[in-house]
DNA sequence: ACTTAGTATTTGAACGATCAAACTTTGGGA
DNA sequence: TCCCAAAGTTTGATCGTTCAAATACTAAGT
């Protein structure tokens, strides 16, 4: 089988030097059109691809980001981490760039997988997803002055951490967005179920219930409390809580749920006491959701995606910028050009609905912004 | 900032060449230990690391793996594509090999990104899913004697090719076991629930019902076809489907269905008609089965990764083999060494319970083959 | 016609590793 | 003691690209 062609093979067919062809390739504004045409030609006749290794190794780009693939899938919301993956795949490669995988056994492991990926030349930037107080593999990545975003708010840490530059979903919008439908369709008793108190996600997410429930009723925070249910993740957990909950004394009209694994777990429990016209809403649109008709917040994990880009690369640009603390801060506004919050949307469905309505299929509802009712098809 | 150490920095603190400390990193048995312990210490001391980008251009190996991520992710079921991968990536980096992701719109774009990543050197093997018959990424897979794995069988066409390797899940094996279990439990009109007839997969997991019917009750062909339906997957679909059924004159005490969606719209359905005690049982295992009760047919998708990995590098190999039909022939056994068929394990959960148990967490049973019944836990 | 300032293109070196072949050391046998 | 094969180590070349500096070409201004 033939080798395969050069830089050196073109710039010959072409009747140019090497540096010429490069120059097709990497800059073409600079090659007059009469040349860029005849190489281009070259390159076409001859099928040429450039050697990315070899590209690589001289410009000290790898054009990749790395991402960890967590060991575990945590169950229903597992998905969430894989959808992401899935829009940043395809937006990278818009512009050039490839998502490499691994696997760590903890944060210090993660960490040791960053230098050999960093200092090997392997990817350009990191990504980090489930970051926690004081976590130590931000510490290093701004130490060593290596280019990533984080998936999730430096919670308890200075947010605004001038060399942190991160993505996230505004889990408030979401359940304010959420907690405000449910009023409007003139329930009042609104209860939440969520996790313990400490994650910074989950009381995020209940502070927008209990925002909406504060403007709407003037509500105190004792009896915000008393609306509020508790429980880890999970399905069968929250199914007992809730079933517990429909045995004994209780005056809820609806239930609005930090994930859709403890929102199925009480829908079911209310399908088990009959309550018919029991609303229950989740968060994350899961599949699970769409398919047993149960309302949830769309994370909107495409504009995640491009959120994260943007930071690491800039508006429109085909390679990772230097590093968060090279950024501007002076011209255009502060901290904006380092965060991308995004409003999540909620959907729509049957669970939501006073009346036992047949078949809603996914209506949507604006977010919070501006009211901007958007109907976007989901999937 | 220091200069990333090299070979060279390393070699001169080791007091030795450049080629020595290559062979220390990558045939070590060749160096007399003294001199590999002093090579060692300089490493340790320096903080050496390799450059994959300068070794992948001059051994053209890239120590990576494509896989292209499905556009779509196809709700409930999407995630088994997203476990593989984690298992696949777990243990690929225990061989020292990398995932690399990619998209593409369709299959003929798919054929240009393997182009793409096979001149650059960017990847030195490909995982194709989804396969279709008369696939045409297949075809120039082959042409272009470009290693790679599919999960999935090539339906149709020659299974035994020699130059096509695959790895898949025995879904005859699945629903056989899943129709034992019933049978064993005293059920006689037992159900198919399936897709359209033509689908590899489908087919093949019915015949897996069908002949554990046969072989219990001696039906033929137009009896079992009697106790088929069939659908689109999609859980709403199946809901449908189903209450339809039970609304009408029918005499089914169980279903087996091809997948968690439709598993989940018939246990919908059911619960809706309030049938207690009508097992259903699924495929995929999907984190919903597990969160609703739902026995399923569990894929195993780490062994489906470690079959997919011996087949490009053999049993224990860190590099991939040039090619399928390299593969030896005449030593050892026929295809067993082309091919990995994974016998899936059945995850007896409520909802193939004839009484209404309140909870009971996932019983494992074992697998066709000897009847072997281990009990390992679940996630 | 002749410098001048650009613009366009070419040349030599380098990126950091491994391959292939040459060279040096070691140890056993005649 | 000398020779020879095997083991261990070093040297020069090379992978395909881009960088940096040098050279060649163009089009104006005087």
């Amino acid at each position: 089988m033939a080798q395969l062609p050069t830089v050196e093979d073109v710039a010959r067919v072409a009747s140019v030097s090497r540096q010429t062809v490069s120059n097709v390739l990497n800059s073409p504004e600079i090659v007059k059109p009469a040349t860029r045409g005849r190489v281009e030609a070259a390159i076409a006749e001859l099928g040429y691809r450039q050697n990315a290794s070899a590209r690589r190794l001289r410009t000290r780009q790898s054009s990749t980001i790395g991402i960890r693939l967590d060991p575990v899938t945590n169950g229903i919301s597992g998905s969430v981490l894989d959808r992401y993956l899935h829009a940043l795949t395809e937006q990278a490669a818009e512009r050039g760039m490839r998502i490499m995988l691994f696997t760590a056994t903890d944060l210090d492991d993660e960490v040791e997988q960053y230098r050999t990926l960093r200092d090997g030349a392997d990817v350009d930037a990191f990504i980090v997803t489930a970051t926690r107080y004081a976590d130590p593999r931000i510490d290093w990545l701004i130490a060593e002055r290596v280019p990533f975003v984080s998936f999730g708010r430096p919670w308890g840490a200075d947010m605004d951490a001038r060399n942190h530059l991160w993505v996230d979903v505004d889990g408030f919008a979401g359940h304010y967005e959420a907690t405000r439908h449910l009023i409007g369709r003139g329930l009042t008793r609104i209860g939440y179920f969520g996790w313990p108190a400490g994650s910074g996600t989950g009381d995020e997410r209940r502070r927008g219930w209990a925002t909406a429930m504060v403007e709407a009723f003037g509500l105190d925070e004792a009896q915000l409390e008393q609306l509020t249910t508790r429980t880890e993740e999970g399905v069968p957990q929250a199914r007992r809580l809730i079933e517990t909950m429909f045995a004994s004394e209780h005056d809820l009209d609806a239930l609005v749920c930090v994930s859709d694994s403890v929102a199925l777990g009480a829908m079911m429990a209310v399908n088990e006491a009959g309550r018919k016209s029991f609303p229950v809403i989740g968060f994350d649109n899961t599949a699970v959701a769409q398919a047993v008709g149960l309302s949830s917040v769309e994370q909107r994990l495409d504009q995640v995606a491009a959120g994260t880009l943007e930071l690491l690369m800039g508006a429109t640009g085909r390679r990772v910028l230097p590093h968060g603390e090279e950024w501007p801060d002076d011209e255009a506004s502060g901290p904006d050009t380092r965060h991308r919050l995004i409003t999540p949307k909620l959907v729509v469905r049957r669970s939501s609905h006073l009346a036992p309505v047949d078949e809603i299929e996914s209506t949507e509802v604006g977010s919070t912004a501006a009211g901007n009712h958007d109907r976007e098809e989901m999937q």
